[in-house]
Order: structure tokens, then sequence, then C-alpha cells
DNA sequence: CCGGATCCGTAACGATACTG
DNA sequence: CAGTATCGTTACGGATCCGG
């Protein structure tokens, strides 16, 4: 915890004893999406700087969220990860990214700052925990200049950065505007296709529907 | 929101941006226990101070989470209670409250601070969805000097403060450690009633235990 | 007394420069 | 590359004061 608590015995209050700082979050946000360099946290959230970056890491590593390893040769990097607490927040940070996704969007807010990839992980969390089980694929998309895919592992769906590492069972390429809309629900996979807004370069049209059936969000409807 | 964003099209970043603040979710966590008055609001987030709380409360009402209101005579008090859009932040926060009942107590911390209600609250939504399916009952406690219930409502679960305004099913006196106790599943129901840690003033022992099977800790097993 | 608003010292933040 | 040091600005926290 940072050295500051807000004193109550509250299970609300500790985490946020933990996770309530300004930019904390959201670096567990980066590291949802896989280990992760300094620099590469600090381009993604450059109003940061390296000192609030380098205290919130280190805050994180002592509170048990994130540990800083080093990746296997050739690569031999430094990175930080997620440990098994941090990667438990995953689904309340998706909580919290579903509710956001309701919320109109602030005029500051350049359209140039979105990532694939952060809509991916809302994405790949609001699936109905039955619609993945028994599933093993890999789905990749290429979005503008960004690759990332989604491992799909009976039952979980984990967005990863970059191309999919062995080869993927549907690949994709669209831009950001017909991912977000496909994302959101307001462009069905078919029409993407049948648009050629999407173009697919691996795998067939029924499986690209299936793809977006297991990563759609079935949870924007309230579920009660 | 208030006056500054992360300035990124993400959702996870556009909900910190209204909710991301010191206090705010504390602010949320207490309305989600029912309307409250502003004093009573301060009573349990003290250093809030005055002009904070108000900040606060003014910047959610803006964006639409909270909302100020009148009780119906013969009470006919101003009151903050949350929109239909805050309530939908019951499930998220609730996410982060089973989160951080795994942390570490912060030894700063005073077990004085321990408030009922707000271990209620983690609990009324670690409940298995199909567990309180067609059950429409009302639990009360009476824990300590704090007078709490539960309104069970086919699938769903809401922890209120106070006693239950038309009568419970089932109505069980304790302290604040067994109730704790039984809220995280370390002791039984028939064992609390054995021991006479837990007196039943309505109902019966299997009402009590049946409650509790229905408020408990089932989301405690991480799910997968 | 309730619901704030104002003031002010301190801590956190954000940008930049500097170092191993 | 991965941080630490410095510094001006903003947010927080505690107190006091004001209108209803």
């Amino acid at each position: 915890m940072s050295n500051k608590t807000y004193g109550q015995l509250c299970p609300l209050a500790r985490s946020l004893d933990v996770l309530g700082e300004r930019w904390t979050l959201l670096v567990i946000r980066e590291l949802l999406l896989g280990p992760r360099r300094f620099k590469d946290l600090l381009a993604v959230l450059p109003a940061m700087g390296t000192n609030r970056l380098s205290e919130r890491l280190a805050s994180l590593t002592t509170d048990g969220v994130v540990k800083k390893s080093v990746l296997p040769p050739p690569a031999s990097m430094p990175v930080y990860e997620l440990t098994e607490l941090g990667e438990q927040l995953r689904d309340p940070l998706i909580a919290l990214s579903l509710w956001g996704l309701k919320l109109p969007v602030d005029e500051r807010i350049e359209a140039a700052s979105a990532r694939a990839e952060l809509i991916a992980l809302s994405l790949a969390g609001a699936v109905g925990a039955s619609t993945s089980v028994g599933v093993h694929e890999v789905y990749e998309f290429h979005v503008g200049d960004e690759r990332l895919h989604f491992i799909v592992d009976d039952g979980r769906v984990l967005p990863r950065a970059g191309s999919a590492p062995s080869g993927a069972d549907v690949s994709v390429v669209c831009d950001i505007e017909t991912f977000m809309a496909l994302a959101l629900r307001e462009l069905a996979p078919e029409q993407a296709v049948l648009e050629q807004r999407a173009v697919i370069q691996v795998g067939t049209v029924s499986q690209f529907v299936r793809a977006f059936s297991i990563l759609g969000y079935t949870g924007l409807t309230t579920r009660r």
C-alpha cells in the first residue's frame, strides 16, 4: 500500500488502499495484457512521468500485486508482470470497464487515443461463462497497425498484445472503427465481411462469426 | 467528471475519470446501502471534510451517478441516492470488495472501525446467481448496536441499514466478530446457535442456516 | 443543527532534468 | 534503459465561518 490508508476495516476500502491512487489501475490494466517493460508502460501512460511510474510499481510490488522478472533468453529483458493476486483483478477491472462503456465520451478525449487492445480487454471479460467452455482456439486481429490475439481456453478468454505466437485459428484485418463497432455489437461480423470492412486472412466466415459470438458483449444488456 | 481526465478512449479510464478520485468510491459504497443525508455520509467518512464531500456529491450528480431527492412526508428530509447508472456500480464494487478481502489488514486499521453493513455489502454480492432465485424473504440482523437487513428478492440480494421496515422472516442477534465469522464461512450457523454466539429472535434454526446459504461467500473460492 | 462555502498548511501529482 | 532528484502546481484534510 502507499503510505496512506482510509483506516477502515472494509474490504472495499482495503482494496482502495492498494489500488486507489491515480494511475494505479491503469498500470494494472496494461499488465493484464501481458508482461511489460518499464519504457513500454511509460509509452502508453506518458503523463505519469518516470517517477510516478516507479513509485506505483514499487508499491504494487510490496503489496504483492506486481512482480519484476526477467524474460527467458534470448530476450533476457527485465519486465513487470502481475502476480496471481494481481491477475485476480481481471474480473473486477472488467466489471468497471463495462460500466465505463455506458458513459458519454468527454470532449477532451481525442479519438486518436483509441487502442484496440483496451477494447479487447473489456470484450474478453463480457463472455457469458458457458459460451467458451470446451473451446480451445486463438483469434488474431490486425487492427490498424496494432496486432492482438485472444486465447480462448475452455471458459477463459485472455486478450494479448502482438501476433499469436503459435498461429491462429482465425485471423482478421480491420480498422479500429470497425473493431469497436464489432465489439459493441453495432456491426454484425457477416456484415463487416460483406462490406469488406473486415478481411479474413485465416479461417472461414462462420469461424469469424463464431469468434465474435464468444468475444461479444453479452454482458451489455443488464443481467437482471 | 471532475475537471481532470486521463484523456484515453478506454472504458476503464473513462470510468476512473468519474470514480477515480479519493473517497469517491467510498461515498458510492455508502449509497449502495440506501439513501443518505449529507451528515450521515460525513459521519462515516469524517476525514473527507464537508468541502470534499460536497465537491464529490456535486461532481457525481453532474455525471448522473447520484441524485439529490427529498424523502416522502412525514420525513421530508433531503437525501442523496444513486441513480440507475449509479446502482449499476453494485457489481463492480462488490467484485473489488471480494478482492480486498484477501488482503492482509494494515496495522493502522483499528478493529473498532468494523461495520457489519460493509461486510454485508460484499456478502450480498457473492451470491451464486441461482441460489436465491424464487426466494422472497427478509433477513434481519442485530449486530452489536447496528441493525441491518437483507432483502432477498428472486435473484437479487440487497443489504440495507436499519431494521426491516415491514418485518423479517428471520431475525438474529449477534456481535460483530460472530457476524464476520459467519460471513467469511469460518463459523457454521448451526455452531453459532449452539454456542449461543447467535440468538434467533424470529424464525427457526433451519431458516437461519438457509439464510446464510444464500448470503454466504460462494464466490470466495476462485471460480476457475 | 444542517448543508454547505472559504481559507490554508501539507501531501500528491506532472513535467523536466539528471544519473548509474 | 531504468530509474532518481528537483520543483512548480494541484488536490487533499482540517478548521472555521455562514445562510436557512
